[in-house]
DNA sequence: GCGCCCTTTTTTTTT
DNA sequence: AAAAGGGCGC
């Protein structure tokens, strides 16, 4: 370890500042982790015990890997350095509260829900009060948890954050509210905790048990906290209750990529920082290592528009290096091909996992994904659906977690949903009889179903071994097998897999709870995948958060798709867009391709529409971008869609056929005027008569469209747009 | 009460 | 395109 070699003025500055309160604002690539890596290092190469250290982050994986990088500094071998406190606010806070539960005065042995069982509770409060009932605009549940959750995130009345960004749902106010009262005494009933609870339950541990919170204090002499401009209200307060009685607490953070205000994070933490800790040090890291010139002035141009910034002034010693191009595929479909084929080319220079595609939302690439498979490019895919989110993982793990919670409601009702002639009511009677320790219910239910019985049998039989999560999840895929089998007649081999994999996690815990609260908190599963040589990445830009790729390719940067259509109405929200926009684009060291399609798919209207590039883009002076249009005897020919002609051809709507570069000329018309959305109404809802087709049979009129078209839903063949000559009206009676 | 079929509605990001 | 709700037969 070297800090006058490896580190930069600014880099040792915080590093050495290890007594007191230090503020580091770290540029996108400026070497955060790097700096945070040697702190440690430097700290334990000091003396000091790494059991005294609380290194916070957003991920365990980063935490991880600067414990690891610390111990190869140190030569201590490939562990790393041990026995730092370490991982998420989260993981922390359920490690914190499980093991001083007596001294809190909680009972042992609660469940952490995730999203999905958290949904299974509230769905069970709906039930019962029966709001909501019949109607069917009533908000899905996940809506209203999603609605709760940022209520309690950003410490508002739910009749406020509807009215802010929900006002359609306003009416329904008195029903969430009253819901939310209710999933939440449910939880308390049941010792059921949400990601949300952890954090709350242990600020509440902290203020109710000044004992608790001093020994924390003396035990913590160093925290670090990353990513603080993404930590919400909460966490920022958690931060200081346990702000070591030394004053030594290090955030580092950086307000250009603060992506994550839809759950309450705030950069407000990060400017009263200062504030809050008297005497901090501020370090500002600016000089960034990641990235060519050219892409850092892309990323300072997209910055440049943004409302209200921090000033920092990025630099690189690294000039040369491709200019980042603009892509104009002719539509989001033959975007995939494109795509693909620039990956293709892009790995010739590049080990595959090298090159990463992102986007703003899951479902972006499911063309993408489609067309990897076709040309047999491989790929691993992170953001969307968790390994733990499988059907046959939370079936497996409801076992788990009833062997340690018997009052846990979701897991009854997955594990009961197996028994024949149990459905949603009877499951929730047996649970309730459960509850209440109503035997007789329970042994009538086992007298008239053998099922039931073996159930109950095989459930006390788990609890009674010992609570080793290994022994006990092998037990329970064994019994599992045929009901996979059954469950999943298409795919149950690949499942079985997923389920080996899981028992390969299992056994590197020696501990149920920390087993089965990690899978929800930190998603082990994830981790295994990360190791993927030789894949092409698909991530959203907000799971790419901290990584770093040789080449990075954008795709749907369109209006309505980035920035999100959520976001076109409240400035904020497009201000955080344009941070997630640099986010993604700061990813990057050499290579970077923005995709911007010509038209996009509308599942509304089940056609193609032209889109306009997004705002971000038109909004660049011209220079930073490059741009290049897909060409109609190109690589990708043939391969658009049915409808989706090119643009040329299309009717000359509010497109950016006219101009040749987004904000060379005059500006296009002004955003949140897109040409479509707003239309007339289709009448996508109502029927519009019947029809009659040879091959499709009778179908239902969707809508008329333009050129004597017709969408119709066909019972056994779905939607499809048919001209009107081939269809037999029938009398609208 | 359960399970199947049909219809309607809605689709951001994550711990 | 998938999920949730209602209707209906068993």
């Amino acid at each position: 370890m070297d800090l006058e070699r490896d580190l930069n003025p600014a880099q040792r500055q915080a590093v050495l500042t290890t007594e007191g309160p230090v503020l580091v604002i770290a540029g996108a690539g400026s070497g955060k982790t790097r700096t945070i890596v040697y702190r440690l290092a430097r700290l334990v190469a000091g003396g000091v015990d790494p059991a005294s250290i609380l290194l916070l982050t957003f991920t365990r994986k980063a935490a991880q890997e600067m414990l690891s990088r610390a111990g190869l500094l140190l030569a201590m071998g490939p562990d790393g350095v041990s026995g730092v406190s370490g991982g998420t606010f989260h993981a922390f806070a359920f490690a914190t509260l499980r093991r001083y539960h007596a001294a809190a005065g909680y009972p042992d042995g609660f469940t952490v829900l995730d999203q999905a069982d958290s949904e299974d509770v509230l769905g069970q409060a709906k039930d019962k009060l029966g709001i909501g009932k019949g109607d069917r605009s009533f908000p899905r549940r996940s809506a209203i948890l999603g609605l709760l959750s940022k209520a309690r995130n950003k410490e508002m009345a739910v009749a406020d954050v509807l009215s802010r960004e929900a006002f359609h749902l306003l009416p329904y106010a008195d029903a969430i509210g009253q819901l939310g009262e209710a999933y939440t005494a449910f939880k308390t009933d049941h010792n059921l905790l949400d990601y949300d609870d952890l954090l709350f339950r242990l600020e509440q541990t902290l203020l109710g048990n000044p004992d608790l919170a001093d020994y924390l204090r003396v035990r913590h002499r160093y925290i670090m906290v990353d990513e603080y401009q993404d930590t919400n209200r909460v966490q920022a307060r958690l931060t200081r209750l346990l702000a070591p009685a030394s004053g030594n607490v290090m955030a580092v953070g950086d307000d250009a990529q603060s992506i994550y205000a839809f759950r309450g994070a705030t950069v407000d933490n990060i400017l009263d920082f200062p504030d809050l800790y008297p005497g901090t040090t501020v370090v500002k890291l600016e000089q960034n290592y990641r990235s060519t010139q050219p892409i850092l002035t892309l990323t300072n141009a997209i910055l440049a528009n943004a409302g209200r910034k921090f000033e920092k002034h990025l630099f690189t010693t690294r000039e040369d290096g491709p200019v980042p191009e603009l892509m104009r595929p002719f539509s989001d479909l033959t975007q995939a091909a494109m795509v693909a084929a620039k990956v293709r080319e892009l790995s010739r220079t590049y080990p595959l996992h090298e090159i990463a595609v992102l986007f703003r939302a899951g479902y972006q690439s499911y063309a993408l994904e489609v067309e990897l498979g076709k040309t047999g490019i491989p790929f691993q895919k992170f953001g969307g659906l968790k390994f733990s989110d499988a059907a046959h993982v939370k079936d497996v793990l409801s076992y788990l977690r009833l062997v340690r919670n018997t009052a846990d409601f979701p897991a009854w009702s997955r594990v009961l949903a197996f028994v024949p002639g149990i459905g949603p009511k009877t499951a929730t009677k047996i649970f309730e009889a459960i509850q209440a320790g109503d035997r007789g219910v329970l042994g009538k239910m086992a007298a008239r179903t053998a099922e039931f019985k073996t159930l109950i049998e095989f459930l006390d039989t788990l609890r009674g071994l010992p609570p080793v999560p290994a022994a006990l999840l092998e037990r329970v895929v064994e019994a599992y097998a045929p009901l996979l089998a059954e469950k999943f007649p298409d795919d149950y081999p690949r499942r079985q897999a997923g389920l080996d994999q899981l028992q390969q996690i299992a056994a590197a815990y020696h501990d149920l709870d920390a087993f089965l609260a990690d899978l929800v908190i930190e998603n082990p599963g994830e981790d295994r995948k990360k190791t993927r040589e030789d894949h092409v990445v698909l991530s959203t830009v907000h799971s790419s958060k901290g990584l770093e790729w040789s080449a990075v390719l954008l795709i749907d940067l369109v209006d309505e798709r980035f920035p999100s259509r959520h976001a076109l109405s409240r400035p904020e929200d497009l201000e955080e867009e344009r941070r997630l926009l640099y986010v993604a684009c700061t990813r990057a060291r050499e290579y970077l391709a923005l995709f911007a399609p010509e038209t996009v798919y509308q599942r509304t209207t089940g056609g193609c529409s032209p889109a306009l590039p997004s705002i971000f883009l038109r909004e660049l002076p011209p220079g930073p971008l490059k741009e290049r249009r897909e060409r109609l005897g190109g690589s990708s020919s043939g391969t658009f869609a049915a409808g989706c002609a090119p643009p040329r051809a299309a009717a000359g709507s509010a497109s950016m056929s006219g101009s040749p570069r987004p904000g060379a000329g005059p500006r296009p018309a002004p955003a949140g005027a897109p040409g479509n959305g707003a239309g007339p109404a289709n009448g996508s809802a109502r029927a519009l008569g019947y029809c009659r087709h040879k091959i499709f049979g009778r179908g239902k009129i969707i809508a008329t469209l333009d050129g004597g078209k017709y969408r119709v839903n066909f019972p056994d063949f779905g939607p499809k747009v048919i001209l009107a000559d081939y269809l037999e009206l029938e009398d609208a009676s």
